[in-house]
DNA sequence: GCTCTTTATTTGTTAGAAGGAGATATAATA
DNA sequence: TATTATATCTCCTTCTAACAAATAAAGAGC
């Protein structure tokens, strides 16, 4: 890092957004690939450095903007990061956010000013991330559990209509674990985060699946 | 805000803890006196610029240290906070902390080089803070709720033996609502955060109380 | 067309665990 | 012996996990 004079000077917020999605079963986040240096040519969690007149979550959107053209997306602050080390430039702490969109409904740019490519990676196979972005997404993805079973997050995914196998392929897919499909319907209607629409849809079977979807408004429940 | 010829240039960042106690069924916040300007004269929760050689954590223990003489505190982040015009110096961002300790084991400084007081508040008789603290300790009262149903938080409260009753008083004083005594045990022995000492000691009544203890290890259960 | 098989969806059943509130037992003090 | 806070017991309701059964369509074969 670089010498300074001051023990306060040269410091910076980076905005840090992991954006998950779920396809076919499988939980996907969003990468993008460095243009420029430090860690150029390395791929990282889309984010970048705060400006001085905008808020922390209006920047974070703001980079996602920038290095994906994703404009719609509701995030969430999970943790800030600030090893002494974690950026080699100069003294940066980053402000993490979790996001959850559709992949199949957005269309990401695949190079902007200073992105040369940009995926989606199955959370299984994530390559190398510059910064210190491989721990971010670790803690991002424990956020995202732990928000799926408490919040209508995963509304980003489920905007209308579901049903309940659908929606359960897709706590599979995140949680990493199977459930009995019977148990897990009366369960996530025990959480009171979603109710019937008295419409039925299609999903994988012959029997017309019955339609839920997200409550407007969550109430949460105490321990005690 | 000092106008910035730079989007990035001239930012900092605050480590800030609300700490707090629980004395006699009352849950209390450490506050201290600042003494220069900003805010001169104005209470606020400890805390103070990071700086660029320590980690977050690090920054946190620090002030602390600097602004009240604790010195062995657990602290854990919860919230960043970082509206555009929070600091009115320059752009600030603050990484917020919580902490809890026995306030008649530990002895405040009143006065430092940066506070000309420092006092434990009720909750219920905080005056007004400087910055955006209040925003802050509001959370930090929620986040702390949350702890403490699911992790050994209070156990700087009660780093021994101590009886279900007593223990109890300070639930009932965080959570501000009262419990059924049967029930509560149950319950909180259901949670499984602490163990029989297999020993007795006594509270308030005349009838020898159990002791028990924080478990060593905590292992949090899902809900799915 | 018609029936039978297949398959995913949905509802139901049961035993055991947990939760809430009343009643009882216990061990000290005065 | 009366009092009091602590601890346990009991009953009943609700929740949970594992399993069984019923339902509604599609597709195959005649």
């Amino acid at each position: 890092m670089k010498k300074s004079n001051s023990l306060y000077k040269n410091q910076g917020i980076h905005v840090i957004t992991a954006i998950f999605t779920v396809e076919q079963g499988v939980t996907k986040v969003l990468l993008v690939k460095r243009k420029n240096e430090p860690y150029k040519g390395d791929w990282t969690l889309t984010g970048g450095a705060l400006y001085n007149n905008e808020d922390l979550d209006t920047g974070a959107k703001r980079e996602i903007f920038e290095k994906t053209g994703i404009e719609d997306i509701e995030i969430e602050q999970f943790k800030t990061f600030g090893k002494v080390d974690r950026s080699s430039v100069m003294r940066m702490v980053a402000v993490a956010y979790i996001g959850v969109i559709d992949s199949s409904r957005v269309k990401v740019l695949r190079e902007t000013i200073n992105t040369s490519n940009a995926d989606w990676f199955s959370i299984d196979k994530i390559p190398g991330l510059g910064f210190d972005h491989e721990e971010i997404l670790e803690e991002a993805l424990n956020y995202l559990r732990s928000k799926i079973v408490s919040t209508d997050i995963l509304k980003a995914l489920f905007p209308h209509e579901f049903t309940i196998p659908e929606i359960q392929k897709t706590y599979e897919a995140i949680l990493n674990k199977k459930f009995d499909r019977r148990n897990f319907r009366k369960k996530l209607l025990s959480l009171k985060l979603i109710e019937d629409t008295k419409k039925t849809g299609k999903f994988e079977g012959k029997k017309p699946a019955k339609l839920y979807k997200f409550k407007k408004s969550i109430k949460n429940q105490n321990v005690f």
